[in-house]
RNA sequence: GGGCCGUUAGCUCAGUUUGGUCAGAGCACCGGACUUUUAAUCCGGGUGUCCAGGGUUCGAAUCCCUGACGGCCCA
């Protein structure tokens, strides 16, 4: 029974009955392809390299996507399009007979397998001369427009197979980049000897980052569960029992909003490596992020809106306290030393024009941080030993009592990474989990870190001086692609359903 | 959460200022011509829930209200 189909559709449903009215299987089974769009092409060249005078290579069978169509009476032309390559096909009344006009049911859209021998046309065009060819897939919906492409961006990002076909030359390019980056850190941290684990995705206590969870319920254990905001307590759990070196390369949750740069499901690297501190971490994050770029792009030098940024190491590395008062022209140290409040403090940046709102001091901290010093830090640059009150996993600096070993890395005015000199003490661990408590009590504020018991008793066993380390890999593609959002990097993008 | 902008043919977009030959163009598609095209070309054809729902009006794609979705900026 077939959909009642009106207007552009007709046409290709009427086809679709033709060819089956013929006895055609328009969605067969088998393929008998021998050789992709790259290899015939290939073989044509090597066969011209080689001798002009050599016997022309046997006939191949390729498939792909009909791209193109240029009808030209009693000859005609298709682009076909597969994974590695697009691909001349000429058809010809004169060499296929009867079977020639069967080429009015076809469709740009439509899969084709085609046999034939790989000839040069008049104007040079490597091209199949078909013998023989047959339908693989019949499309029913016409494709978006050939000159300009699909430019609907929620279009792009909800149906983005569509954004594949028609933007193929840009959009393709930045996944198989995303793969490849994803590949090259996968090298990095194997040749360095970490170790890939997999740790769960729904956990009992959603920790290890200030980010507000999804929820969810298990019903055979009738317990709730929540989705993932961070990796770390897990792989710290791993570095207690006995491994050295852990990596985790896995999707993450935040029950957050979606902008230019957040989405609420995003991939993470977080790797814990023992006996390290930040500063060993520091210098693998400059060395993965070049040496990636490097595999990637064939330089550690990007691209950014009208300006070169080199990835190359050494980054520039600034405590945040100077960077604050550098570009906020705020003096931190006197808040951070507990004599002044976060209301004075908020107080303060507003006088300074900054539009901050009241609330629990770190929210400040990170507020003044992204508003002021964020935008500016182009050149990929370290923020480093944040005030402990914004890093209740991280261990405190030996003689700065109110901070800790952390830094963040940003480049072209976006964070990527994030690190500490892991706190292993457990007394010292529960005295600052119970710390975020209270004020998510003090302040109603979800994102704070929450107290994993069973984190803590890991802890009591003893975990090694490690340092740990948390890279967004979406702004890591975005930063190596020239992506300005992350939309951009993810295949599928979050969208509101549409009712 | 706030502000601005957008939503018209399968796609890319005009048309909204000033309500009335505004249901339009290009590509795509359909019919015809064409044996070397590659944004093929030439001739003919418009295929539509103007995002949705209300309202104003003799008359609404256009003005007003509400809502949906998206983008950008701000938070």
């Amino acid at each position: 029974m077939a959909e009642r189909v009106s207007g552009l559709r007709a046409s290709r449903h009427q086809k679709l009955e033709r060819l089956v009215e013929r006895g055609v299987d328009p969605y067969p089974a088998r393929v008998r392809r021998t050789h992709t769009n790259a290899q015939a092409r290939a073989l044509l060249l090597e066969q011209e390299r080689v001798e002009a005078a050599a016997p022309p290579p046997a006939p191949v069978t390729v498939a792909g996507r009909v791209v193109a169509l240029r009808g030209m009476g009693r000859s005609s032309f298709a682009d076909l399009r597969d994974g590695t390559d697009k691909l001349q096909v000429q058809f010809r009344r004169d060499l296929l007979g009867e079977e020639y006009a069967s080429l009015k049911d076809l469709d740009v859209g439509d899969f084709l397998e085609v046999h034939g021998s790989m000839i040069r046309t008049r104007t040079g065009e490597v091209t199949v001369e078909a013998r023989k060819f047959t339908l693989l897939s019949k499309s029913l919906r016409p494709l978006p427009e050939k000159w300009h492409g699909l430019r609907d961006t929620e279009q792009r990002y909800r149906r983005r197979y569509l954004d594949l076909i028609a933007n193929h030359d840009e959009v393709m390019p930045t996944f198989l980049k995303r793969s490849r980056v994803i590949e090259g850190i996968r090298a990095f941290m194997s040749g360095r000897g970490f170790v890939e684990v997999d740790t769960p995705v729904l956990v009992p206590v959603a920790g290890g980052a200030l980010a507000s969870p999804f929820i969810t319920h298990h019903h055979a254990l009738d317990q709730d569960l929540y989705m993932r905001i961070a990796t770390e307590l897990y792989l710290k759990r791993l570095i207690v029992g006995g491994f050295d070196k852990v990596y985790e390369i896995g999707r993450i949750f935040r029950n957050e909003g979606v902008d230019q740069d957040h989405n609420p499901e995003f991939t993470m690297m977080e790797s814990y490596e023992a006996y390290a501190d930040y500063t060993n971490v520091m210098s693998m994050v400059e060395e993965m992020v070049s040496t990636v770029a490097q595999a990637v792009l064939g330089s550690a030098v990007v691209r950014h809106g009208e300006q070169d940024v080199d990835l190359s190491p050494p980054w520039r590395r600034i405590p945040f306290l100077e960077a604050v008062e550098e570009h906020a022209g705020i003096d931190l140290y006197p808040y951070v030393l507990g004599g002044k409040g976060a209301d004075e403090l908020a107080a303060e940046a507003r006088a300074k024009g900054f539009d901050v709102a009241d609330g629990p001091v770190h929210r400040v901290y990170d507020k003044l941080l992204s508003l002021s010093v964020e935008p500016r830090l182009i050149a990929p640059t370290f923020i480093v030993d944040y005030p402990m009150i914004m890093s209740p996993l991280a261990k405190q600096k030996p003689g700065s009592p109110h901070l800790v070993e952390r830094f963040e890395a940003f480049a072209v005015g976006m964070e990527v990474a994030n690190a500490y000199t892991e706190l292993n003490d457990p007394v010292e661990q529960r005295r600052r989990f119970q710390a975020q408590e209270e004020v998510r009590r003090r302040y109603g504020d979800e994102e704070m870190d929450r107290t994993d018991e069973d984190f803590l008793l890991a802890l009591e066993y003893g975990m090694p001086p490690t340092g740990g380390l948390g890279i967004g890999i979406d702004r890591l593609v975005m930063l190596l692609t020239g992506q300005t959002s992350i939309r951009d990097v993810m295949l599928f993008p979050q969208m509101r359903s549409r009712e």
